[in-house]
DNA sequence: CTCTATGATTCCAA
DNA sequence: TTGGAATCATAGAG
């Protein structure tokens, strides 16, 4: 500030008053100079006036206040008064021009680009929704991504919801600042000497230093839209291995589904919200019917690559559901209803008890009623191996599964427990370990009526591994 | 660390 | 849209 008040003395110095045109040269005569001509007492004056102006924050307030209105009242003050605005107009002017250029930022640009792409900024629900359904669309059904999705999408309108209030009150703030700071600009342009183009001036500066705090506020905004962005992205990519007991389910369906183990849509949901219950003695993970998709997807492929490998747990599983079967297929004579084999997927259901079979011959008879009553699409291989091999399991006790379950998936259980019986090899084609019946030649599945071609039990089709990653 | 298991993703065909 | 196949990336065991 004082360079700048030398400049304006020394600038005054050059003035010529009666003309009020400026001289903006800086190497002038001082003030004070005398060089003979008539203007020799107004230029005392002048520069006595000056100092007086200079000095006034010298003095106390009362002082300086007699000062004040003896130089308001003096007889040049009108015209120092506007050669001092126009002097401050050009320094004013030079220095806007320094600063003036105000090339949009492309820093800024960018920032404005993302918020818009990300539908933080722009239209209301517009780009937003879009981006976040690009987002989801990007994966798998959408059916069940909606959870993650909403989740998603809320978190976003959180941001966005923020981001714009403090945008607006930004703005407020600043309008607020502008309009105080132009009327006190305005104010004291009657007793200071402020053009109307220095309080232009001003507010660009103001507004720049907002745009600035604006830039900041736009910048988190874009941080937090991206860890948001970056966290969903990895919430999906991320792999929780499911609960012992969401697999054991998930497996006893399989199992007990081998001939067709596509689940229809409900038994998908069905699932899924008896994995969830079951773990939810978790940390509150849930297992959606779009990971039950995934995990029967994995495990058909996985299980048709290398039938050898899940051999073990193939007999775990039929083992477990296989007195469920029967269990189911009492409660069906027991009812004297029979129902249709031919539906694979119909009426799925699940119910956590234990079921123990009181004596051989109870189960001899239910399984004899079963199997003779029924009109199954399966050609079981031998029912005198079945009771014998039901036999084996007499007195076993097993968690109870499926109760009510279709006559088709108790078939596929009881051929696997008949066919894993040590002992009978030779009735079952010479081999002791279930085959897949369902699977065709080509690796399908979806031919389940006829059973396919024995396959080794050590080694599945060619025992391809190409899943070997990494 | 390596290696295997496994949930998720991607690409493709039907 | 769905499922198969390949692949990715991580969990978890050793």
């Amino acid at each position: 500030m004082d360079a700048e008040q030398a400049r304006i003395m020394q600038t005054l110095g050059g003035v010529n008053l009666a003309a009020h045109s400026v001289q903006g040269g800086m190497a002038l005569p001082p003030p004070h100079g005398h060089d003979g001509t008539d203007g020799d007492g107004r230029k005392q004056d002048i520069g006595d006036i000056l100092h007086q102006i200079m000095t006034i924050t010298d003095q106390s307030l009362d002082e300086a206040q007699a000062k004040k209105h003896g130089l308001n009242c003096h007889r040049m003050k009108p015209a120092l008064f506007s050669v001092l605005c126009e002097i401050k107009e050009k320094t004013g002017l030079s220095i806007r021009g320094a600063q003036e250029e105000d090339p949009p930022d492309p820093q800024l640009m960018r920032l404005d680009n993302m918020l818009l792409a990300e539908g933080v900024a722009g239209p209301e629900k517009g780009g937003g929704s879009a981006a976040a359904a690009a987002a989801a669309a990007a994966s798998g059904s959408p059916t069940d991504n909606s959870i993650e999705h909403s989740d998603y999408r809320a978190k976003l309108s959180q941001i966005r919801q923020i981001y714009h209030t403090e945008l607006e009150k930004y703005e407020q703030a600043c309008n607020e600042f502008t309009t105080h700071v132009m009327n006190l600009l305005r104010e004291q342009s009657r007793t200071r000497p402020i053009s109307p183009k220095e309080i232009e001036r001003m507010v660009g500066i103001i507004h720049r230093k907002f745009s600035s705090i604006q830039m900041q506020l736009k910048q988190s905004t874009c941080e937090a839209v991206m860890i948001l962005r970056s966290r969903f992205l990895d919430a999906r990519r991320k792999r929780r291995n499911f609960s012992k007991q969401a697999t054991e389910i998930l497996n006893e369906y399989f199992y007990s589904h081998l001939s067709n183990p596509y689940p229809s849509e409900e038994a998908k949901e069905e699932l899924a919200k008896k994995c969830s219950i079951t773990v939810s003695q978790g940390v509150g993970s849930t297992i959606t019917v779009a990971q039950v998709s995934n995990w029967f997807g994995n495990k058909r492929i996985r299980y048709k690559k290398n039938i050898g490998k899940f051999q073990e747990e193939a007999n775990l599983y039929a083992a477990k559901t296989a007195v469920n079967a029967a269990h189911a297929a009492a409660a069906a004579v027991q009812n004297s209803q029979t129902n249709s084999p031919t539906t694979p997927n119909s009426g799925f259901q699940m119910k956590d008890e234990e079921f123990q079979l009181d004596s051989a011959e109870n189960k001899n008879s239910l399984l004899t009623n079963m199997f003779t009553g029924s009109s199954g699409s399966f050609n079981l291989p031998n029912s005198g191996d079945m009771f014998m091999s039901m036999q084996n399991l007499n007195g076993d006790s097993y968690q109870g599964a499926q109760v009510g379950a279709n006559v088709q998936s108790q078939v596929d259980t009881l051929r696997h427990v008949i066919s894993q019986t040590a002992g009978y090899n030779d009735a079952l084609g010479g081999n002791s370990m279930y085959s897949p019946h369902g699977l065709n030649a080509n690796g399908g599945w979806q031919d389940a009526t006829t059973p396919s071609s024995v396959i080794s039990p050590t080694e599945g089709p060619g025992s391809v591994h190409s899943d070997t990653s990494n």
